[in-house]
DNA sequence: TTAGAATGATAGTAAAGCTATCTAATAAAA
DNA sequence: TTTTATTAGATAGCTTTACTATCATTCTAA
């Protein structure tokens, strides 16, 4: 059986519909490649319009401006990732293994074939880690969360949340460990490939030791009720 | 007597010390309230040049670039942020009342009289949260890391570290939970005022929760033993 | 077959992000 | 006191980024 899921985007995200074209599902594929190779800062819908190409015209219909893309693709991240999550935890009683099971899922890149589109998600997944704290980190703030536009980050982080609180009702600050595992997950990964001395991980850059930490930070805490 | 502390700053920050000169504390001071203002994305060498009544020109001969700026108001934080620390803990002896002060003194603003500049502590402490991670999620992590950029960031985590590890010594993951209280202490805060559901005390913006967030936070952990 | 939408091609503008050069002011050294 | 180095101001200019507008063409769906 082929599973094709329809990940519905927020409309303020794009000004034309990437997932209904050609050229508008190239325009996200090939950015992926592009901000993973040369880094958001340096990337230009020029250089993109050079990879695919096509105009600089051509994809200012599609997305306003770069950052708007990059909000798209992050999106789109934390889109899957809810779904996969629910997806997973769906079969599971025990709300600890759940816990574990959102861990495990945070902690790495998404399945190639979940999805139903070529969206390349080992590379999505870097530039998640690298670059999406970027898409709130921004004067228009305000503006984006009114616009619904952090929707599904806050959906997630509200889902472990609700997670933590079945674990431990005492527990006091559910979302706010939520927010710092989902961070945390991406942070400590980051700082273990750039800059090891701020983890216990550096040297043997070992995924499994920070998938640990992740499980002993949180369980630490949702464990001693408050 | 008038407390002095001169902050030795890494040379590949600037090009021509901005302390050793009335323009360079300039453009150090005005910076900060106009990043502050509009934004790191919006603010200009052109726009800052316009806020101090000199030229586009004379800036660049202090800095490279607007992101080399940043890195050196961020480093500047970093450096007054660990020597409070160092002169704060000095007269403790318990360890758990020294890492009670680094909890406080991470989620406030330095006081205005100290470090003996003229520098808006407050302001900073506000480009701190909104913009600091800029300073190292960029494609040139790799060489500002080997240039030492870092340091004084990475000298407050192992401060942080060594202080865990002297409460308990078998806790496993002293500098990851360093860093990770580190910048919770920062990201709790921006969520708190701009995405509040993402945090527990998004309602009432209460400090004194987000001060107990990252006690239980640390003490959950380094309790635990591992 | 024909209207409508999507794309391509081209052009152009304002601002950002630099670099270079020359001159005036000023402070340190001879 | 004169010379010399350093710093700042003024101006110019150049490339790239970020974006808008227009028109012709192709493709598609009624």
């Amino acid at each position: 059986m082929e599973l094709q899921i329809r990940i519905k985007m927020n409309e303020h995200l794009f000004l034309r519909d990437p997932e209904s074209s050609e050229l508008g599902r190239k325009i996200v594929r090939q950015s992926i490649l592009l901000i993973h190779e040369i880094g958001f800062e340096d990337f230009t819908f020029k250089k993109l319009a050079v990879a695919i190409h096509t105009t600089e015209a051509g994809i200012y219909r599609y997305f306003e401006n770069k950052h708007r893309l990059l909000v798209y693709l992050v999106t789109w991240y934390w889109n899957l990732l809810e779904y996969q999550v629910l997806y997973q935890i769906n079969n599971l009683t025990d709300p600890e293994m759940k816990i574990r099971k959102v861990i495990e899922l945070l902690s790495k890149e998404i399945d190639e074939n979940i999805g139903g589109s070529d969206i390349n998600h080992k590379v999505l997944y870097q530039i998640v880690i690298a670059e999406s704290n970027k898409v709130y980190q921004t004067k228009e703030v305000g503006e984006n969360n009114k616009a619904q536009v952090y929707k599904p980050y806050k959906d997630l982080c509200t889902l472990i949340a609700n997670l933590f609180t079945e674990y431990n009702p005492s527990y006091a600050f559910p979302r706010s460990l939520a927010s710092t595992l989902v961070e945390m997950a991406h942070f400590q990964y980051f700082f273990m490939h750039h800059l090891p001395s701020l983890t216990d991980f550096g040297k043997d850059k070992d995924t499994r030791k920070l998938h640990e930490f992740l499980e002993v930070l949180v369980f630490s805490n949702i464990r001693n009720g408050k």
